[in-house]
DNA sequence: CTAAGTGCAAAATGTTTGCATACTT
DNA sequence: AAGTATGCAAACATTTTGCACTTAG
């Protein structure tokens, strides 16, 4: 379903190497412009909004979504194997943004599951599992139910 | 977290009333707003989206974001166990865009695995699995790697 | 040379907000 | 009466699009 680039630009260059820069960092699209103009490069906020989608498409970067109201995050993964070959699992805390990545049998059980089970070809390298990482949930505790 | 609503108005009432003709149906804004209208109840956008908040937070209403460029989704969840309880999933066809409700244990072990084993308390209404329906597969079987 | 990509500004989208008015309790 | 909710329209923020121009292959 993702369009893929058939030329290489400037622009596309300076998106990736930039990604690298920043492994295991989301940025949202306006973040990623705003920086990239700062250090000089010539590049469009339309294009930046472009070229993420296709490398999402690719498989070079993975799309994140916070939640409805906050822009969406993306996270180079072109070289991580483990993300690729989608033994690696994300788990995105709602609270503090924090991103726990997940590498265990279990998650592997539950794609073939879905497939078995349910028909539906699961794909990793789109979902992310959404919830309160250990710390934000321990700090929570105590201060429900206030009005 | 939620803001609870101190009156009982009309368009409150007329909100939560269609929100139970329509059980297990996930709504956007602009489509609950869009039929009462048509109704000919009188109520406005901003209404709306102040309501849905209010009884989001009550637990009346959940919402979901099956993804950052499409409107949130709610769906009235009252009297619905299963889905209050968690048990209820989604998968999101990223071909069709059809939604699939998985209602099964082995998804409820994978919400406590991932509790017991990597303390992530994952948010089934959060969490959307991405990849492709049976139907869509079956129809893509051929024509891949094509240029 | 041709298809693909870029940049700008305008448009589209979904959601929130300020404020005067109306309603609940 | 006092506090809360409503409705409108304007404000917002993010993302998409139309179109002329540039660039990669």
């Amino acid at each position: 379903m993702g369009i893929r680039s058939k030329y290489n630009t400037k622009q596309r260059d300076v998106l990736i190497e930039y990604f690298k820069t920043i492994p295991e960092t989301h940025v949202t699209a306006g973040e990623v412009t705003r920086v990239l103009i700062e250090k000089g490069e010539s590049i469009g906020q339309a294009t930046v909004y472009r070229q993420l989608e296709r490398l999402v498409g690719e498989g070079v970067l993975k799309k994140y979504l916070i939640d409805g109201n906050s822009p969406a995050c993306f996270e180079y993964v072109g070289d991580a194997k483990h993300v690729t070959d989608g033994i690696c699992f994300h788990c995105k805390c709602e609270v503090c943004g924090s991103l726990l990545h997940v590498n265990c049998e279990t998650l592997t059980g539950l794609k073939e599951h879905l497939l078995d089970h349910h028909g539906f070809q699961m794909d990793p390298l789109r979902t992310v599992f959404y919830g309160i990482c250990e710390e934000c949930a321990r700090k929570q505790v105590g201060q429900e139910e206030n009005c």
